[in-house]
DNA sequence: CGACACTGCGCG
DNA sequence: AAAGCGCGCAGTGTCG
């Protein structure tokens, strides 16, 4: 069953259109007014006694963020979206399209990654549609262009190879659009005091500007001290390796992983000293100051913003917050988190994708690792893991490159999966996840290197350098058809859990403060990381939210790979604080 | 002074 | 300078 889609864009004269159309693309209605009464009109047409947002039609426009921040800062959500931005990106290099070139076309909807306009808290008034909005890193915002460009995505997934599966891809795409901007909006409830607390614990008292903190400064003279050398600039690489040459450390670089394998009085307190002065300068105090305001941390989120389908973020590296710093994200009084992340997701995936019995197997328990092992091929828990990454990466050499050739023999079909997508790599080919997103076809430079190293008085080092890009190459496409595909489980993991958590009850009066209406009532998603999601729930809701995780993550999977035996389990804790259960 | 490249390290 | 994927960000250094 299709659902009625409403495409929404801007008219001639600064008012609104809203065009109703039929599953077969025709117009049934259309209505004009103004932008402060589009909320109005998706929170009519989104009610739905009993089942909120999942009743409603599906809302096309142009890009996601531009027509859907302001909705959100009313109060008002919407249930279905297609955001025709996200869905042109896929569509232009689908191998799944078989008639591009309608869509190619259009290059006013080529974007590439969104520069975000304002990642600031203060925030634009989003409705800037005047001039200059369809220049680059925008959209046309106009209802024909939305309209033509609509009409365009039909008709490049009707005619595909698949169009159940671009359909899925399109609709999970746009469900994560949806979800980055409410994420956005609710904010992750940041704890400043417990923050605070772990820096201070670490780096000693919140030193005045400028100043360094004491436990640097300690450390600091202990590795000047071992180095015999009282000046030595700590922060400069360049400086740093030649004061580490001077004390007759054999180093090629500053890098804590060659550091940590040299036996020198320097090298535990200059280790310490790196940890320090990252966290000080990532996640100190000036980050704080920076992002946190009114208890809320509100990084951006960047749908689409990686190759693979995975998501960027943009404003104090939401998604690299260190684990160090997890306590901090606290929920309000009275609510909780409940957090939930997937067991070897990217494994699992790979498993359902080739179809590969065996690995299946060794999947059907909550650790695949152990089930490898079980399976015979390797003897430790560290073995499977370093082999798995290994055929997922490309290893070749070391540890890895000894499992990996053993995993063949007992995974032919996952390892022939990835074998086959690293060779199509490798020959200039692209490859694609399992719903569709194709790789980048590769660049100008790439195949000048690959043609010119075959000719005739070709420079022997130009063929070595041409067959090892040509390798890097194959290592991207091998692992972009599971990142990529993880990825697109997430976002279906993501959609369901989303509309699952608005159909539990609004409070009347939730003791939290207010993150925006639509946020402080009712359990709702406060953070996701590739595989990982947290969700802020009131404190009665959080045993229903995570059931509704965890019956997202089993409807994910039968999406993506009906049928299939592979599962997807959770670690799941319910807290009052990341990072521990 | 800004733009850019590079290093290094946090996350999955 | 990871032998093996994908990111964002801060700091340093260089160039114009």
């Amino acid at each position: 069953m299709r659902r009625l889609r409403c495409v929404v864009g801007r008219l001639p004269g600064g008012r609104i259109g809203v065009a109703d159309l039929d599953p077969s693309g025709t117009e049934l209605r259309r209505l004009t007014l103004d932008p402060e009464e589009l909320p109005a009109l998706i929170a009519q047409r989104e009610e739905t006694p009993g089942d909120p947002l999942t009743g409603g039609p599906r809302w096309v426009w142009s890009d996601t963020p531009t027509w859907y921040d302001s909705v959100l800062r009313s109060g008002v959500r919407a249930g279905r979206c297609h955001d025709l931005r996200l869905v042109h990106t896929i569509l232009q290099h689908s191998q799944l399209v078989q008639e591009p070139a309608d869509i190619r076309a259009a290059i006013a909807w080529e974007t590439g990654p969104i520069v975000p306009a304002e990642s600031r808290p203060a925030e634009a008034t989003l409705f800037d549609l005047e001039a200059g909005s369809s220049g680059p890193g925008s959209v046309p915002h106009d209802l024909d262009a939305a309209l033509a460009e609509l009409a365009r995505q039909d008709r490049a997934i009707g005619t595909s190879t698949d169009p159940g599966r671009l359909r899925l891809l399109a609709a999970a795409e746009s469900a994560g659009a949806l979800v980055a901007a409410e994420m956005h909006g609710a904010g992750m409830p940041w704890d400043v005091a417990e923050h605070d607390r772990i820096l201070a614990e670490a780096l000693g008292p919140r030193p005045s500007p400028g100043q360094a903190p004491s436990r640097m400064v300690e450390v600091a003279a202990e590795v000047r001290a071992a180095l015999g050398d009282p000046l030595v600039s700590l922060d400069s690489p360049p400086k740093l390796l030649r004061a580490l040459h001077r004390a007759g450390i054999d180093v090629a670089s500053t890098s804590q992983w060659e550091l940590s394998e040299q036996e020198h009085p320097a090298i535990e307190p200059l280790l310490r000293y790196k940890k320090l002065s990252r966290l000080l300068t990532a996640n100190g105090w000036t980050w704080i100051d920076e992002w946190v305001r009114e208890g809320r941390y509100r990084p951006l989120y960047i749908p689409g913003g990686v190759v693979t389908g995975r998501w960027a973020s943009n404003g104090g590296g939401a998604l690299q917050i260190p684990r160090q710093l997890r306590p901090a994200l606290r929920a309000d009084p009275g609510w909780r988190l409940v957090g939930a992340d997937v067991s070897q997701l990217e494994p699992r995936v790979l498993a359902a994708m080739a179809g590969d019995q065996a690995m299946a197997a060794a999947a059907a328990g909550q650790d695949l690792y152990a089930g490898i092992v079980a399976s015979g091929v390797v003897t430790t828990r560290q073995e499977a893991k370093v082999g798995v990454l290994g055929a997922l990466y490309g290893g070749t050499s070391g540890d890895s490159g000894r499992i990996v050739p053993r995993l063949r023999t007992t995974f032919p079909a996952a390892m022939g999966l990835v074998d086959a997508a690293a060779a199509t790599g490798e020959r200039g080919g692209d490859v694609s996840t399992w719903l569709g997103r194709s790789s980048p076809p590769a660049d100008q430079e790439w195949r000048q290197r690959q043609n010119s190293a075959y000719l005739p008085d070709a420079d022997p080092r130009e063929g070595e350098r041409a067959r090892r890009i040509a390798r890097d190459r194959g290592r991207f496409t091998r692992n972009f058809v599971v990142q990529g595909t993880a990825a697109e489980w997430a976002l279906a993991w993501l959609a369901g859990l989303r509309l699952r958590l608005a159909r539990l009850p609004m409070l009347d009066d939730a003791s939290a403060p207010a993150s925006g209406p639509a946020f402080s009532r009712q359990a709702h998603l406060a953070f996701f990381l590739h595989d990982e999601v947290i969700v802020h729930a009131p404190q009665e809701q959080a045993d229903a939210a995570a059931q509704a995780i965890r019956e997202a993550a089993d409807a994910a999977g039968e999406l993506l790979f009906p049928g299939s035996p592979v599962d997807f389990p959770l670690d799941l804790q319910i807290s009052d604080r990341s990072g521990k259960g």
